[in-house]
Order: structure tokens, then C-alpha cells, then sequence
DNA sequence: GTCTATAGAAAGATAGAC
DNA sequence: GTCTATCTTTCTATAGAC
């Protein structure tokens, strides 16, 4: 083999960024195949080569998406608990998109996409969607007693905010949709 | 012409409900416009005489959908304005979607897919959203003070509430979720 | 592991008949 | 106003070479 040792998993990442950088912009329809290979330099061939179906890498890329959430990692030591979620949540409803990170949250981007897809799929955002309400619910409660109801009302504002936000047409309603929500979340949490 | 005088207005509302509901329930990329026309014994041909082009209807459906939405209607005058807001919260988080209306919200059905959709499409949303959530602000403000932020976290709320909870393959965590988004709702809207 | 070539299906939109 | 026929494009997925 004249390839290097871990070519064939650099494609396979390489595939996985890039497609969801595409449905990520485009939506999963819109984006084909030759479009994902194209931008790494690669074919079809080498695309089945590493997934089974486009359905298959739909569901990768949202497990990998929600994995490389800073929702989903560790408060940095230095940091106490209210500072951090703070943060959590202006970088959530950052107004800046190109400050966006490479992984934009798939619960807010794909939100209503997932319904039509298959079971497996439907799955993978079920799991992402409880693994971040419950992040909120434990960070929250170490500071303040927070209800499940709260937590699960404000992950689902952060979501919607975001997916509402993107949709608009218009920039000042934008800014002031995502000002509002971080102000009734920093009230909800008890952040104030 | 050997038609009734209002058969061309007749097809016209009939595709026009027909896409929506397949739109709703597979997405508008799924939906071909001949499945949308065999639903009403038509064919592609009866399909243009009406409208220009596929996006086009799906912009037209979104007003049509957001026009027939209960919140834009006027509140009964037999019921007083807190009584019919919390009818109004209630019935959109309905946890029974066989009591879903014709005409589900097309602001939570279809939240993420605007955003690839062309300018038209996307104002016909702005639109739509800006109008629930005066709505929303202009009713709550009958009774109390309530700020324009609120407002505004509270419909993003429900939009997101449902469309996330749409998604969810767990029953039990949906459940959840809905009553959940509806008592924080109550609070922040002084509804109690 | 990745390539090219191709099969096979389906879509949006148009033209012209009735 | 609606039909049938057709053009044209695009897509997923597979087969077989290297």
C-alpha cells in the first residue's frame, strides 16, 4: 500500500467535516455526494469506501456534531460554575456566525430535518437533545435549585433561538431575539 | 368551458393544502409536485396552470398556514384575555398530535429548512414570526406589564418546544418536555 | 483506498393538444 | 383548466480496474 498509516482515517474525517459543513449550509437534500467528495479532494468511490449510504454519514456527523459541543465537555478548572454557563450561553447565542465553531449545534440546525428521517437518526438527536438539557440541569444545580421543567424550557429556547434566528430575514429583529433570550435564560438560571 | 365557475379556485386551494400536509409530514425536498397533485386527482399540467414553480407555493403556503393559525385570529369575546391565552398555549404544545389543527405552525414545522430557502420564503417567515410575537407581546400587555423580551423568549419557546419535540424518538421525555415549556410559559406571561 | 464508468431512478419544468 | 408526452438535469449506488 502506498498510502500513509492513517490516510484512510484523515478521509474519513475529512468526509465527515465536510459534509456537515454542507448540510450545515445547504440542508441534507440539497447536499449530494460529489459535492461532499468534491471539496476533499476525493470521489464517490472513495466516499462508499468509508460510509455505507449518505443516510449513514447523517447520523455519524450528528453524534460527532454534539460530541464536539462545549456544552458537552468540561468546565475548565479555573472557572466557577455560574461564570461558565454564562459563557456557555453568549457562545451559544453569539449574534457574530462567523464566530461560529467549525461544529455549529446539530440540535439547532437540524431541528425540524430529523422528523423525516429514519429511526437511527431520530435516535442520535434524542440522545444529543437529553445529554444537553441534563448538562444545563446538573451545572445549574450546583449553584441553585433548579427544576427539570427550567432546564428543559431553556435548552429548548437556546435551540429554537438559534434556529429562529438563522431563518430571519431580518438583522435588527435577529439581534434582538438572541439579546432577549440570553436575558430571560441568565433570569431562568438564576445567573444574574 | 364546461367547468364550474369556481373549479380553477377549488384545485388551486386543494394543491395548496395537499402540498402542505406532505410538507409537514416528509419535508419539502421529499415532496414531488406529483404526489402533491395525485392526492387531488390532478396532474403536473394542472400544477403550473396555478403556480409558477415549486418554491413558489412553498412560500404561499406558509402565509396561508400562518394566516389560518389560531393566534392570528381574534380572541372570543366571551372569554377574557388571560383565559384565552392559556387556551392558546395549551393548544399549541397539544401533547396529542391526532388534535394537531389542518394547518400546524409552520414557524415550528419548519424552522431550520427556511434557511436554505430563497429570499421570498424566508421574509414570508419573518413575517409570520414577527406577527406571533407582537401577538403574544399585545395580548400579555391587556394585563401586565410585559417586556418585548419576554415576549419574544416565550414564542421562541414554543416554536422551538415543539419542533424539538417532534423530533424526539422518547415519548416519555416529549411528555415532559411540553408540559414543561407550557408552565414556564404560564410564569413568564403572569398567567398563574 | 480510491479511481472511472455506468446503471437506474426520479425530479422540475415546458409544449402543445383538447 | 387540465391532460399527456417529453426534455433535461441530477442524484444514489454499484462494478470493476488499479
Amino acid at each position: 500500500m502506498p498510502y500513509p498509516r492513517d490516510h484512510a482515517a484523515r478521509s474519513r474525517e475529512k468526509l465527515l467535516a465536510n459534509a456537515y459543513k454542507l448540510f450545515i449550509s445547504q440542508g441534507y437534500d440539497a447536499t449530494s455526494i460529489d459535492e461532499i467528495t468534491e471539496g476533499c479532494q476525493l470521489t464517490r468511490g472513495a466516499f462508499y469506501g468509508h460510509f455505507k449510504s449518505k443516510s449513514q454519514l447523517y447520523s455519524e456527523a450528528i453524534v460527532h456534531a454534539a460530541r464536539q459541543s462545549r456544552l458537552a465537555g468540561d468546565k475548565p478548572q479555573q472557572l466557577n460554575n455560574k461564570t461558565w454557563i454564562r459563557e456557555l450561553l453568549a457562545s451559544y447565542l453569539d449574534k457574530d456566525t462567523s464566530a461560529k465553531p467549525d461544529w455549529p449545534c446539530p440540535l439547532a440546525f437540524f431541528a425540524t430535518d430529523i422528523a423525516h428521517r429514519k429511526a437511527q437518526v431520530r435516535g442520535a438527536y434524542t440522545n444529543a437533545f437529553a445529554s444537553m438539557s441534563t448538562h444545563i440541569l446538573e451545572q445549574a444545580r450546583t449553584y441553585s435549585q433548579c427544576s427539570e421543567a427550567t432546564a428543559l424550557a431553556v435548552t429548548v429556547m437556546l435551540i429554537g433561538a438559534v434556529a429562529v434566528a438563522r431563518t430571519l430575514a431580518d438583522e435588527e429583529l435577529r439581534r434582538r431575539l438572541l439579546e432577549s433570550c440570553e436575558q430571560i435564560a441568565v433570569a431562568q438560571l438564576q445567573l444574574a
